[in-house]
Formats: C-alpha cells, structure tokens, sequence
DNA sequence: AATTATTCACTACTATGGTAGTTATTATAC
DNA sequence: GTATAATAACTACCATAGTAGTGAATAATT
C-alpha cells in the first residue's frame, strides 16, 4: 500500500476514502466513475465514499459540463484544518485533564518494563525536545532511534550522543565510548539514557531477562541523569588524552573509532 | 456524556477506551475490578479494554501488593505522545502530496455552494490566522463565528471587523456599519468578506437561494478583498465626520451605534 | 460466604471492503 | 441504423471485524 493511504488510515480514514483523496489529488477534477476507474475503488462504492469525504470537506463537488465532478481540497489546506481540530479536541482533553490532578506527573517516577514502551517513549522525547537531547545509547536501541534523533538533529536541537561500542551513525557530537566486546558479551546488560530539555529522562537498563526503566520529570533524578552523561563524556575527554596508551590496547580499531569522535565539548 | 470523553471519542478511541482512560486519571492506581466499577464498563470488557489502552501506550500495567493494577499516562504525557504522532503523519501525507502537484492551490479560485463549508472554511482561516484579520460580516455569520474570532484577537492577532447591522459582540476593533434594515429588508443578500494574514481571502454572499462563495490565495484577489475593506472602513470613518446628518437620519439609534465604534483606525 | 478477579459465550449494531446488478446516455464500429 | 462498447450514476446484498451490551462460569482472596 502507498504509504500517504497507509498515513491517511492512521489519520482515521478508511481506505477507499484515502485511496479515492489521494487519487483525486494526483488528478482533478474528475467524475465518480472516472475516480472509481484511476483509485481502484469500485464504481459501486464510490459515491457513499465520495459523500463521507464531502462531510469531512476533504472534497467539493463542481459542476462539470453535464456531469458532475469533483475536486480535493488541497493538501495544504486538507493538513491546516486537520492539525486544527484536533489541536481542538487535544486542548479540551488537556485542560479537562489536568486540571483534575495536578502533581502526580513532575515528581512521579514512572517504571517501564516493556521495551516497546521503553523506545515509544524516548521517540517521543526525542521528537519533542525544543533544546537539548543527552544520550547514552547501545547500538540496538540507537538502531531504533537513529531516525528521530537525525530529526533532532536537523531541526537544531543541542544533542550529544555517548554511544557503547562502535557505529557508523553519523551525528554532530558522538562520543564513541570503546568498549571491549568482551565486557558486552560478559555483562550483556546495555544500558540506555536519554536526557531531554534538562526537563525529563529515562534511565534503564536492557539485558536478556527484559527491560527495567525508569522515567521522571522529577528534577532531582533529571539533574542526576545528566550529571551522569556529562560525567561519561568528560571521562572520554580524558582518556583521549592517553590516546597512545589507548592505542596499545585496542590497536587499529582505535585509530578507526578516534575518526568519528567529536570535534566539539558538549 | 462527559466533554472529554467525548473529544477522546473524536480523536479514534471508543467510548469505552475513553471511559476507562478518564476513570484511571481521577483515580489510581486501580485494579481492574475497581475500574469497570468507577467508570461503569461492564467487568467483562474492561480487560479487552485495559488491553487495547496498553497497546496504544495510554496506561501501564505496575504490580500491586498482590493483583495487577493500572495507572493512566499522564495526561500532559499522553497530548504529546498524540500530538507528535499525528504530526508525524500529516508531514509525511503533506510531502508526498504537495511535492505531486504544485501550483494548483496559490492561483486556485474555490468555490464555495454550501453554507456549512463556508462556515467551516472561515473558522480554519480565523483559527490559524498569525498577523492580521479582516472581516466584513452580517449577524447571521457573526453568530457562527464569533467565539472563533474571540480567540483569535485573545492570540493577538490583529483583528478588524465590519459588522452591519447592530451587534453586542464587543471586539476592539468593529466597524458598525449602519444598515437600515430596510435596506437589509429589501436586498436579502448578506455579504461576507474574510481575509487572513493577507494572504488568502473568501468572499460570498448569502440570500435565501443558498450560498455563493470563493476562496483563494490568488495574490489578485486576496488584495481586492483587503482593499474593499480597507476602503469601507475608510468610507465609515469619513461618514463619521458627518454625525449630525446620520444623526438625523438614524436618530436615536444612530447613537446607540457609535458606542461601538472602533477608536482606533486598522 | 462474600467479595474480588478473570474469562467465556452470545447478541446486536455499525462500518468497511467486496461482488453483483440496474438504468441511462453517449460514442464507435460494422 | 443497429449493435456494442464505454461512460455515468446508483441500489442491493453479503462477509467480516470492531464496538457495545448482557449473562454467566470460574478462580482466587478475604
């Protein structure tokens, strides 16, 4: 399926209706039967989804030499009004929400043991963060995540990556922390950090037996969080400056992992 | 049925999903027992349900002393998590759309036949004005769109409108524009003029055969709709100066209308 | 024994996707 | 000039899945 229909579904569009939208705007204006032709919609179905389109104003009818026609509301226009509804609905929920309880959220200490959640979580963050991102990150996770901090990144925001064993992310500021495989391979424990805004983080750790996270807006865990990625990287800082010694250790690779080191302090 | 419920009801979740979810932010943590009690779901849905809202990261299962208890992502938590999923979406809809086809919308002249889509078409346009709104506007409309307008001089937009016939509607810039409803009597026709950020416009007019309507961001039109409000402002601002002859027109009521008046010009 | 916790089974309604069929009008092909 | 595609508009029917509503059957706790 083309991926604007599959979007238009999680939008809440059934898929004749994103199917004939998407149609119409590739081409306009058009007659029912011509839609059902280039949309793949069954000429039997198209007028009851032409009608719902009509009601969510996705489209307008025209008048047509002697039949008649249709048009979509540009895409533009179709994505303003949208955003504004719902930004509607989201603003009642909100207020009707928080203003029930308040306090639970800043000082509460959320425990996430699921490690969908773990990730959904910190792309959220990560997609809404305004200023700063602070990461330590494995390079599983960071497959997963590579994506929206890459937005981060491009939208501006501040963001500093500490990543565990080697990679080919390219970032800004990535700090590639050398760690011995055999030390993975000993602990299997990979822990994850994400610190946004230097308003909430999420600190947890990954291993065979499962996912054990914790996240808070809790102002003494988030400083916490921080001050341990500041640390880490501040400690890289140091063991850059016994690069030769370093190089002993891990020979050639080291060489490799010193290419894709940060030119700049966080 | 409750407000929020309801506008979690437009934002894709079932009423149930959304009962649960509400009953979880008044109260928690809550086994599901108690939950099906307080939010009134029969018990034998509300582990489909508790299910379904775990899935879509809207609750989290946390061990109680001895049973399985639930407590709700916190609303603020849970606006974001939406609204970052929804943007997601109308991005990936607005590029792979507007990057098909360019060009149809700046010149575009809109039709507009139905009343509702012009009412629906104004609210957008004065919910996502960012500078500046021009109105000219009957009571009849006036009614419709009054709260929208509210907001949007609250937002700070400057907001200039003119109103004929009388009005309460208290904004600080409108124009009463002093129509014998004679005049109003005979015509039947109301006009309606909006133009945002001077960037697009509508103009149409109402009457007893239906609506008859444009939308564009035609440059051309959008300024030929700003200067024909520009210039009726101008024209009741010179009519001003001429109070003593409207006076004797309108008499009383002329008076009653110049409380109104805008102090300021636009 | 009563409350709490959880699952199963079944009905009704609605939305969706899919197939079939009806009725005109208008081209074009033979 | 009639046959036959193609266009245009619309109804009816069916299977499936999700949601809502009801009743009841079991466990496990207290």
């Amino acid at each position: 399926m083309q991926t604007a229909v599959l979007k238009l579904k999680h939008l809440g569009f059934s898929e004749y209706e994103a199917k004939a939208y998407m149609a119409l705007v590739h081409e306009n204006p058009l007659t029912a039967y011509e839609l059902s032709k280039n949309s793949g919609i069954p000429s039997s179905k198209i007028y009851e989804v032409l009608r719902k389109l009509e009601l969510r104003h996705m489209i307008q009818l025209i008048r047509g030499e002697r039949t008649k026609m249709f048009v979509p509301i540009p895409p533009d226009e179709f994505v303003r009004n949208f955003r504004s509804s719902i930004e509607d609905n989201l603003h009642a929920v909100r207020t009707e929400l928080t203003t029930v309880k308040p306090g639970l959220d800043s000082g509460y200490m959320w425990h996430i043991k699921n490690y969908e959640t773990l990730i959904h979580r910190a792309k959220r963050m990560i997609n809404t963060a305004r200023e700063s991102l602070l990461v330590l990150i494995w390079k599983e996770e960071m497959k997963e995540l590579a994506e929206a901090l890459t937005g981060a990144v491009q939208r501006g925001i501040r963001t500093a990556v500490i990543h565990y064993g080697f990679t080919d992310f390219k970032i800004s500021r990535i700090y590639i922390h050398p760690v011995e495989d055999t030390v993975y391979e000993a602990k299997k424990v990979r822990g994850f950090t994400l610190v946004s805004d230097l308003k909430e983080a999420v600190n947890g750790r990954i291993d065979s037996k499962g996912t054990d996270a914790v996240w808070s807006m809790n102002e003494g865990f988030v400083t916490m969080a921080e001050d341990y990625l500041r640390h880490d990287i501040y400690l890289m800082k140091t063991l850059q400056r016994f690069a030769p010694v370093m190089r002993k250790k891990f020979g050639d690779r080291y060489e490799k992992l010193r290419d894709v080191y940060a030119d700049e302090a966080y």
